[in-house]
DNA sequence: GAAAGCACTACAAGAGTATGTAGTTCTTGC
DNA sequence: GCAAGAACTACATACTCTTGTAGTGCTTTC
């Protein structure tokens, strides 16, 4: 007896979300893809802010995202998006081929991105290869991320560097030991080891253990791998 | 459109190097090169080892290496090459869209690929991007690029999955924010935080913020980039 | 339609952390 | 010989975490 429910979302087409606070801009970019037969724009937005708190970012495919957005930047709502759900597909959108912007866009969580000036076809075509695996970008860009693949290990923060001691505490922050159990292992006062996760805190810009394993880690300031 | 802003050493063609063992292939690419205006190749060979002790090799503009090569692999002619002189440009050539060699050669120190079904403009087209600053590549290569600088691709480990939830709330972790912040962030009360945390605890089977940070980065489960 | 599991909310208390201030010892450079 | 700085020790306090226990509403499974 029971009728037959309809699936939810519309079956063979993609879902495309729009974030891009320029008016004109963003509504001829959706006019151009509604009128593809196999995608659509679930949700348009002027900014992040909006788009974040809607069920829409969750569903969609393909989220174009503009860089240069009033209050919270497009680079910073990639993060949100990906730190909410990691699978997301974003291409970000740019007037400039600003590469620094657009690279750590890319490290930040973005596939690919576009121009503004891109033509009808190409903004298909970049909403395609990026639902089907694919990155589109320039490729000076693509040199950029390359060039980043290759050398890793540039540093000369000369002010991040740790002394032999601190990156020794900073190793057992990263294991979890108590200030108690770090001062038995290092033979040391529990306030000797304060003093040295207070110069680590101070070096590396923050105020946490869990802060300060994460930033020394992400600069290798210990080992990843062990 | 060529571009002319660089300190000419050659009279005024770029000097190509072709690495293939195929004669065929070898010749052809010479064949096609040669009859261009702005380059030209300055030698051929059929293996690394006869490349690598050759003069031309240092003064190459660009040069191109079979990924399947007899002898020494082409990655690891690359590795060499680089070694010697840092600056120079390497394109890979391959058959097959061989995403594990690409991207190794690309590590390796290449800077773009194509592969041997390239029509003669698409040859060509390469290698002036290749000059000019560019990295030549498929999306499919550049996606791949891509991931490996946001780092999460290995994630098969069953006991350590996170749920979505969980996951953004270990990136707060790694960002040092406090429950409330937390909460604040994700709209949810502290506890809810707090209940997220002990799941996390308990999957990473850890017991404090810096180490569940520590683990979270080192197995990949949230972003080493960003 | 009961049982189980998930995603929370809620309260509590001991443990541990972050940070300010201050003093000691030893080394190094001027 | 003395100032400066690194590497601690010491004490205090507010704040934040960790963990135990318990309850609610919703969905899935049998």
């Amino acid at each position: 007896m029971a009728i037959k429910e309809f699936p939810e979302t519309e079956p063979d087409r993609l879902n495309v979300v729009i974030v891009e606070d320029n008016r004109y801009m963003r509504e001829s970019w959706q006019t151009i893809i509604d009128f593809e037969r196999d995608m659509r724009v679930s949700a348009a937005f002027a900014n992040c802010e909006a788009a974040l708190q809607s069920r829409e970012i969750a569903q969609a495919d393909v989220i174009i995202m503009d860089i240069e957005l009033p209050g919270m930047s497009g680079i910073e709502g990639v993060k949100e998006i990906k730190r909410r759900s990691a699978q997301s597909t974003i291409i970000m959108a740019t007037v400039f081929e600003d590469d620094k912007n657009v690279f750590q866009s890319l490290q930040s969580g973005a596939i690919g991105y576009l121009t503004k000036k891109v033509s009808t076809s190409e903004l298909l075509a970049a909403i395609r290869t990026a639902h089907n695996g694919g990155s589109p970008m320039s490729p000076a860009i693509a040199r950029k991320v390359i060039e980043s693949l290759q050398s890793q290990p540039a540093r000369k923060n000369p002010e991040s560097i740790l002394s032999d001691r601190e990156r020794e505490v900073l190793e057992y922050l990263a294991d979890g030991k108590s200030y108690a159990a770090m001062a038995k292992a290092m033979f040391l006062s529990v306030d000797g080891v304060g003093y040295h996760i207070r110069n680590i805190y101070e070096k590396l810009q923050v105020n946490s253990r869990a802060e300060a394993v994460s930033v020394g880690l992400r600069k290798r300031l210990i080992r990843l791998f062990r």
